[in-house]
DNA sequence: AAATATACCTGACTGC
DNA sequence: TGCAGTCAGGTATATT
């Protein structure tokens, strides 16, 4: 699933194709997404240049002259590059047909993406609450602690909240806590500063060695010309119930923590 | 204010 | 083999 090493992956596997070429066509076949294609879009996007491919949390967003269209991959939303003639399956939902005789398709077998808009200088109500990007400036071990004071939710699910930090799934979280030592069901106010910096190292590393790796695939994640991700064989614990921690031998222990399936060692994580 | 539940959706899997 | 039921997951929003 689409975590922030997944996008960005995306994000760098279409871009040559995409940045600089003028859009020709938009062909939206299913509306209803997790938010309903807003009616106008296509409008707004033909004949314009995309200027622009950023990553902002899990969005990409295409920037133009008219206007911004934000992407968000949802669980099961892939982009990808393709000839323009190749049929349309069941959940190819949207194409945008480009300047150099290639489109990109999106497909969302679940639905749980979006593709949005905003005005020129307008910062779409989706983007204005998020917290810091995990791998710049600005978030440290310091800000964890900080936005903690006060808060009893689990540490994973504090993790979660894209108030707090952007881009951390339901992977990268298990697997971040268990680099850090931490039990995912501490409370977050009741996790130390120190460890809060080694959590905050803890989340960029296992983000750039996905990234490295070209992401986690599970099921059916590509990043954008097909290639699967790698990221899944240096997991630890995800979907690892049952079988040996890596470090200690024990068997790593699954539990449901605010909704999801979570997933540590109760001798490395405490 | 914070914590928890709910909604959206369908492919893949489980159990009968 | 088929079918009904369950689960997964990102995240905004409603409810407690």
């Amino acid at each position: 699933m689409p975590e922030l090493p997944e996008v960005e992956t995306s994000r760098r596997g279409i871009r040559p194709y995409v940045l600089g070429q003028t859009v020709l066509e938009v062909v939206v076949r299913e509306r209803r997404l997790r938010w309903p294609v807003p009616d106008g879009l296509e409008a707004r996007l033909a004949g314009e240049p995309i200027r622009r491919l950023e990553r902002r949390a899990k969005y990409l967003l295409f920037g133009t002259d008219a206007g911004t269209a934000l992407v968000h991959l949802g669980m099961s939303g892939s982009l990808r590059i393709i000839e323009p003639d190749e049929p349309p399956g069941r959940h190819d939902h949207v194409d945008i047909r480009l300047g150099n005789g290639k489109a990109l398709r999106f497909r969302d077998p679940r639905r749980f993406g979006s593709l949005l808009w905003a005005e020129p200088g307008e910062l779409h109500p989706l983007l204005a609450k998020l917290g810091p990007e995990p791998l710049a400036d600005g978030f440290d071990g310091d800000w964890l602690w900080q936005r903690a004071r006060g808060r009893r939710v689990a540490i994973k699910s504090f993790i979660m909240n894209a108030e707090v930090v952007v881009g951390v799934g339901n992977i990268y979280a298990s697997e971040a806590l268990f680099e850090a030592g931490i039990h995912p069901l501490r409370q977050a106010q009741r996790v130390s500063r120190v460890r809060m910096q080694r959590l905050a190292t803890a989340i960029r590393d296992v983000l750039n060695r996905a990234l490295a790796a070209g992401g986690t695939t599970l099921r059916d994640f590509s990043g954008g010309t097909g290639e699967p991700g790698y990221f899944r064989q240096q997991l630890n614990v995800y979907e690892r119930a049952g079988r040996p921690c890596r470090r200690c031998g024990k068997p790593v222990r699954a539990r449901v923590i605010g909704q999801r399936s979570s997933y540590y060692c109760t001798s490395c994580q405490a």
